[in-house]
DNA sequence: AGAATAAAAGACCTTTTTATCTTTTAATGC
DNA sequence: GCATTAAAAGATAAAAAGGTCTTTTATTCT
């Protein structure tokens, strides 16, 4: 479904919302370890991500990354189409050009009915709201 | 979700349900032209099938691959981790090294829901059924 | 102003995936 | 037996994804 810097990207996002604010910036490497990433890796990602506006970045001494309030405002969904592209809840899980509700493919019905599944949880509530309930669950990040 | 090779590996097994018999054997050329796929790449991933035994083929004149009787009474399933591995259905979609019913990610209920869906169309129905349903509703592969 | 810090940017490198081409092996029909 | 056909196998190449390292730029603090 995503790839893994997607991945990467969701994770942190999500954990940029538990554990920074414009007061308290968090740099790669904090992020990287506690995510167990690559750091530089993460690093490209984060500067993708911040350069679309969808993280907060200051450089300099005490600078790092963050989420404004703006951007803790914005869904999970921009962060998957920056990183992955727009269509990967567009395209055909068979990889058919044309896979519609006149040509559809077998899957195409579950595949549609899951992914919605999927952007109910990612497009239906800000990054903020997905926060707070990774919080109140205690669900992995 | 699914590697190229996957969804050509599922769109080929479909494709021989529907056009071939121990009779009427495909060569390559034609399932790749009709696919519109690599001819030498589908190729590759046929006699992968076929040395899984999911698929069946035959060398030499009026040769070819087709699905025996056996072959059309598995499911696609198995097709799918012959080529992406039995991880497919199994991994976390954030890539997390554990995500369970205990120590969920944030979109693991939806993402089992998601899977469970889709296995419900490949495995819930050998591929003789699955083509059976293609023909019927038209659908495309 | 200068030192220190941290992101941004750029250049590489590695691995995996996707794709192509050639040679070998097995089956068929004459 | 020989020519032909078609898959199997092997080698190689191209592209994409994943990952690392270095240099540059912006910011802060002294």
């Amino acid at each position: 479904m995503f790839s893994k810097s997607c991945k990467y990207a969701m994770r942190a996002v999500l954990f940029l919302a538990l554990n920074s604010s414009p007061k308290k910036k968090l740099g790669v490497n904090q992020i990287a370890e506690e995510l167990d990433v690559p750091k530089h890796f993460l690093a490209k990602i984060l500067q993708q991500l911040s350069r679309n506006l969808l993280i907060s970045s200051t450089k300099g001494p005490s600078g790092g990354f963050f989420l404004s309030e703006e951007n803790l405002n914005t869904s999970l969904r921009k962060v998957v189409e920056t990183i992955d592209g727009p269509e990967v809840f567009n395209s055909c899980i068979l990889g058919l050009p044309v896979c519609s509700f006149e040509n559809p493919c077998p899957l195409h019905f579950k595949a549609i009915e899951y992914r919605n599944g999927l952007l109910e949880v990612i497009e239906g509530n800000s990054i903020k709201e997905l926060a707070i309930r990774v919080k109140e669950k205690k669900l992995t990040i």
